[in-house]
RNA sequence: GCGCCCGUAGCUCAAGGGACAGAGCAGCGGACUUCUAAUCCGCAGGUUGCAGGUUCGAAUCCUGCCGGGCGUACCA
């Protein structure tokens, strides 16, 4: 047991129905919030519950139509058994006169169009502009939110399938903090678990006393590495028989099938043969990665001649393990010495990603806490036992959920149980997020369905999938041995990757090269990183997503390079016209709004609210990514329309400096929400 | 077998039951004596896997099929 939630390469699943993260609908200062109150007096004469129906009124999506519609007269009209258009023009009324919008326009089966005013969006930009929080209000209910995400096994190196966990729970955090929640984030680290045991028998075989001296973490992990590879060996070669076995039957029975099958088989029995190809193909694929384990273990000449002293590794390891549960001193004071530089190790990590936690409550912490979780189980008669074993039986589920095993040790559930518990006392939670991959989602509806049972039916439990990193080839991203890949190694190939870009850049600058090398190396760190965060959230969580360095820091698309060049631009505008924002700030003349492209910026500039809303709707930032790109699209338009420092008049470079200094806000925010930085120069 | 998820442009991906399904890359064509051309503008590219159904309206919801991923009592 132990070891966090990522133990291996992660893929998506599963949306939870909830209720209450946020509300747009009664508020201050967003557009919809706005909208809707102007429609609500209405709507609450025709029906009880107007808020399903203000829910309807959306952001058009072709500009032609208006800026936005409401689409509640349609339903409505099917209720009330009155025509939508009639109806439509009635609720129209709501904006007939308003310093809001122009007189609404009914189209279609009853679309109502929206058109604000250009004299309120001005004003609204130039309060925008005052305001810290760019005219972001906080929600009127916050709720208290526990957010469990990245939870790697310490002792092991963080590799490629940690880090859509890490970074994607911290946004959440974020994005939840910003809006005026209370966020408690947890990092639920498997620090309990057989790596220790691993760790402790390398320690008691193979240590280098001088290496430990000078670098223990790296000599910890050498240690973890070398028992782990004799384990993989020991276990590939015990398996190979039978998978050899099993590759025999299956081409034998494919054979078997084919042959009385005939030449023209039917569509089920082609596709049986189909599905016994694929199958027979996966085998070949397992035996040919066992004898590739095998073989690199033989030929490395310092693995090679461990392997007949060890050949009861695995055994002894889990033996390691069992004694540091049940509290053998020595285990016990070895496990104590080496936690800290495992911690240590993994918080420089963070240190690099810019990602912190309130608590790092591991599994080590809930270790005596089991027991007593077990227990309440049984005595509600939630939990049985079951084959020696104690289950909790759930309507609808084939398997039940083991909470104590056979031989007495507990499990994951039982550690996440123990946890939920732990969080409902101490907090009280309205909702914890489980920032953890899709293919854990029926742990985590049994985990859920357990919990009602026992009680914790107030709080909304989420979990937030999310899909595997595929490599260029659409398989799980390995190295080209075919190893995971270290997160490290990760982060220095972005880093050195957006290097090269930065330099190029400088370079080709028309005035020729302006960075130092300190400075270079700075904005590629930033760079390569962001690169490398925003890739993974501007995915839909949900699917798997292929990891392409390439992509990820092309200077076009929707890309973190893209997003940061963008902020560098505008910048370049305030330091070229020696501007001083601060002043700017202080007392802003509403913006004006001449050209297309200044009306579609400002707008835009407006939206952040909703983006942020959307965001949490379904805890997916790419709502986030996608806003952002839409922004710097909207802005590279007006950059190019659009002269600033040489605006004709005094008001209108203002004004113009004003929807700049909004813009390099909202992207600085939006990034700094997403966890990425921005530079100033690049 | 059962369960969960996915199938959208050549490729990688967006899209909140709403009007004509959008980007980037690749392809083609334009724009640098002007605030960073690392950019921008335009063209072309689609029966949203297939077939039904619900709805005023479906990529989105339901059913069935086809194709794929993952999971499925003592790992996490």
């Amino acid at each position: 047991m132990g070891a966090g939630r990522a133990g291996s390469l992660c893929a998506p699943s599963g949306r939870g129905k909830r209720r209450g993260a946020f509300s747009h609908r009664g508020h201050g200062m967003s557009i919809l919030g706005e909208l809707g109150q102007r429609f609500r007096p209405l709507l609450t004469e025709l029906v009880d519950d107007p808020d399903p129906l203000l829910d309807l009124v959306r952001p058009s999506q072709d500009p032609a139509l208006g800026d936005y519609q409401a689409n509640f007269a349609m339903p409505l009209g099917k209720r009330l058994g009155r025509p939508p258009r009639q109806l439509a023009q009635q609720l129209a009324a709501a904006l007939a006169e308003d310093p809001m919008c122009h007189p609404p326009e009914v189209a279609g089966p009853g679309f109502i169009n929206l058109r604000l005013r250009n004299s309120w969006i001005g004003q609204r930009l130039a309060q925008a502009a005052a305001d810290p929080r760019l005219g972001i209000p906080r929600v009127e209910n916050p709720r208290t939110y526990v957010v469990d995400y990245s939870s790697p096994n310490v002792a092991k190196p963080m590799h490629v399938g940690h880090i859509r966990s890490t970074v994607i729970g911290d946004c959440l955090c974020r994005v939840l903090r910003f809006l005026g929640h209370r966020v408690i984030s947890d990092n639920h680290i498997g620090d309990w678990g057989t790596q220790f045991g691993m760790i402790i028998y390398g320690w008691r075989h193979f240590l280098d006393e001088e290496a430990y001296r000078r670098e223990p973490v790296a000599e910890l992990a050498r240690l973890y590495r070398l028992v782990r590879r004799l384990i993989d060996y020991h276990e590939a070669k015990s398996r190979r028989a039978d998978v050899t076995e099993q590759l025999a039957q299956q081409e034998a029975a494919l054979e078997a099938n084919r042959r009385a099958a005939g030449p023209q088989p039917d569509k089920r029995t082609a596709k049986m043969l189909r599905r016994m190809e694929a199958t027979l193909a996966r085998t070949r694929q397992q035996l040919e990665e066992l004898d590739r384990t095998i073989t690199q273990t033989e030929t490395d000449p310092a693995l090679a001649r461990l392997l007949d002293a060890h050949r009861d590794v695995a055994r002894a390891v889990l033996n390691e393990t069992a004694k540091l549960h049940a509290g053998d001193e020595e285990n016990r004071r070895l496990w104590r010495q080496f936690l800290p530089a495992c911690l240590e190790e993994i918080e420089s990590l963070y240190r690099r990603l810019g990602v912190s936690f309130d608590h790092t409550l591991g599994e080590s912490f809930y270790h005596d806490r089991l027991e007593a979780i077990v227990q309440e189980l049984l005595d509600r008669g939630v939990a049985r036992e079951s084959d020696g074993a104690v289950c909790v039986f759930l309507e609808g589920y084939d398997t039940p959920m083991l909470i104590r095993k056979r031989d007495g040790a507990f499990l994951y559930a039982t550690t996440d149980l123990a946890t939920l518990r732990y969080r409902m006392d101490t907090w009280n939670p309205d909702a914890i997020l489980y920032v953890v991959d899709f293919r854990q989602s029926l742990h985590f509806q049994q985990l859920f369905a357990t919990a009602r049972r026992m009680g914790l039916d107030k709080v909304e439990l989420v979990h937030v999938s999310f899909g595997t990193v595929m490599g260029e080839d659409g398989r799980p991203f390995r190295t080209r041995e075919g190893d995971t890949v270290g997160l490290e190694g990760l982060l220095d190939e972005a880093v050195r990757r957006a290097a090269r870009v930065v330099a190029g850049n400088d370079d080709a600058k028309p005035d020729g090269p302006e960075l130092s090398p300190a400075e270079r190396a700075r904005i590629a760190e930033v760079v390569g990183i962001g690169a490398l965060k925003y890739a993974d959230l501007s995915q839909n969580r949900t699917s798997d997503y292929q990891f392409s360095y390439d992509k990820m820091l092309a200077m076009n698309g929707n890309t973190g390079t893209y997003m940061q060049y963008a902020y560098a631009r505008v910048r370049s505008i305030f330091r070229k016209g020696n501007v001083d924002v601060e002043a700017l700030r202080r007392d802003p003349a509403p913006v004006r709004l001449e050209t297309p492209a200044e009306r579609a910026l400002g707008l835009e500039l407006l939206r952040f609210g909703e983006a942020l809303e959307l965001t949490l709707k379904d805890y997916r930032p790419n709502q986030l990514t996608g806003y952002l790109f839409g922004l710097a699209n909207h802005y590279s338009t007006f950059y190019e329309q659009c002269p600033v420092l040489k605006a004709e008049a005094p008001e209108l470079r203002r004004s113009r400096l004003l929807l700049c200094d909004l813009t390099a806000r909202t992207i600085q925010k939006g990034l700094e929400l997403l966890g990425i930085d921005v530079v100033e120069k690049m």
